[in-house]
DNA sequence: TAGTGGTCTAGACCACTAG
DNA sequence: TAGTGGTCTAGACCACTAG
């Protein structure tokens, strides 16, 4: 066996990831699908475990494999782009933002729906429940969010679902698991609905988020499409050097 | 010595790095001074090197401190807040974002002025060089950036910074250590003015981005005010589960 | 040249998953 | 129970910084 390692200046496990993130575009590793073992990494590529942990813990980072302690590790993400700037959190920092809010929920209606999906969304589940409501913060309402939700998992506690924070309950259903989550925002002008919702004047800005989460299956459980008062955003972006 | 690791469910290095984030926190460490070394810390806390590492690459990417290979580790951050959502990224991909778009510069103006600074963004530098410009894509305007760069590292290349992307200038300058990065978004409006220069109508949505560089001893090098038309962002969010 | 962070090895034990 | 990811140890060598 001859080494793949040619240039000694770039650390092991960063030529390790770039390898492997190879593998996924081309497809050798393809979406959905289990990576070999790290036992099976380590004597592939002679290399420590703990080396191949830190290639996969960058990939993990960017969101294209998702590793997971007893199953293995799946492939959940293609390329990313490179137009757009990726940024990354975690789903613990996203729930405290909601806890540190402590949103009023009010329901505006609920239904079965199919949310528009495009390919790298993930699998489809057969129904999903469409619950939409608005959020407020004493009083002063601050976003009107659509969740569509796997609805096998709405049937096992409709009324939670239906008076607390969708992400909370999700994640004290130990049977769910989330095994991929990601949310994309972009900048809009309030159209007379929302506005009315939002009490803001027709075209002040907004930001809407698109927030998609997958079982390890790659089945699409969670998906809300949510719209922000412009104010009410603000994003604080670390830059690792 | 005994162990301070009494939750042993909990893994050694988050269990260092919320010791660490206290430390911070609290003054023990305070901004801008450094931390003892990793031999220190692996004696103070008997254990393995690595353990110590994997703690401060946590608050590394928090942002909190700032590991530099042969000078030591500083502190460059104070708590995070809870009320806004905050994410990672890395320098190299916000450049990558600026290559790819390969914008057309114009210039607006050029002056010396003192940005709008708060004590939580550095020391200030003695003089800054204002640099206003226009950023277009294929002919389309898409921000106008107003560049407050310190007139020391200006003035070792100005006719570059004038015509170059800065951020692409500074990393091509081996003499100017960029340690800290951040950045805010926030959602606004279009002024008469910015409106002009965007070409877009008053009052459309636009994101300001403000981003401030700190060198190794906290002095602000680099503090830019970026506002885009609001149809030009699109942030790509992986959540870490 | 001494101090410091960055990476890597070889091996160990544990926790979780699924049959 | 076998397979798999998660964490940790003890020690080594290297690259970079600053006097």
């Amino acid at each position: 066996m001859h080494s793949i390692f040619r240039d000694s200046s770039i650390p092991r496990n960063v030529q390790l990831a770039d390898l492997f993130r190879q593998r996924i575009a081309r497809g050798i590793w393809p979406l959905g699908h289990k990576l070999p073992s790290l036992e099976e990494l380590v004597r592939e590529f002679d290399v420590a475990r703990v080396t191949v942990r830190q290639a996969m813990n960058r990939l993990a980072r960017e969101g294209l494999v998702s590793p997971q302690q007893g199953r293995g590790t799946m492939v959940t993400g293609g390329a990313a782009t490179d137009r757009w700037l990726n940024v990354q959190t975690t789903l613990d920092d996203l729930h405290k933002v909601y806890l540190d809010t402590k949103p009023e929920l009010t329901n505006l209606g609920e239904s079965v729906a199919m949310p528009q999906l495009t390919a790298i969304d993930g699998t489809p589940a057969p129904e999903y429940r469409l619950l939409r409501r608005l959020h407020q913060r004493d009083g002063v309402p601050y976003c009107v969010i659509s969740i569509y939700l796997d609805n096998r998992i709405f049937n096992r506690a409709p009324q939670r679902f239906r008076n607390e924070i969708v992400i909370s309950v999700l994640r004290t259903m130990r049977s769910v698991k989330v095994a991929r989550a990601r949310q994309t925002l972009t900048i809009n002008a309030a159209d007379v609905e929302v506005a009315s919702h939002l009490q803001i004047p027709v075209n002040s800005p907004t930001a809407e988020v698109r927030r998609v989460f997958n079982d390890p299956a790659g089945t699409i459980i969670y998906l809300a499409e949510v719209t922000y008062r412009g104010d009410f955003i603000r994003l604080e972006m670390n830059l690792r050097v």
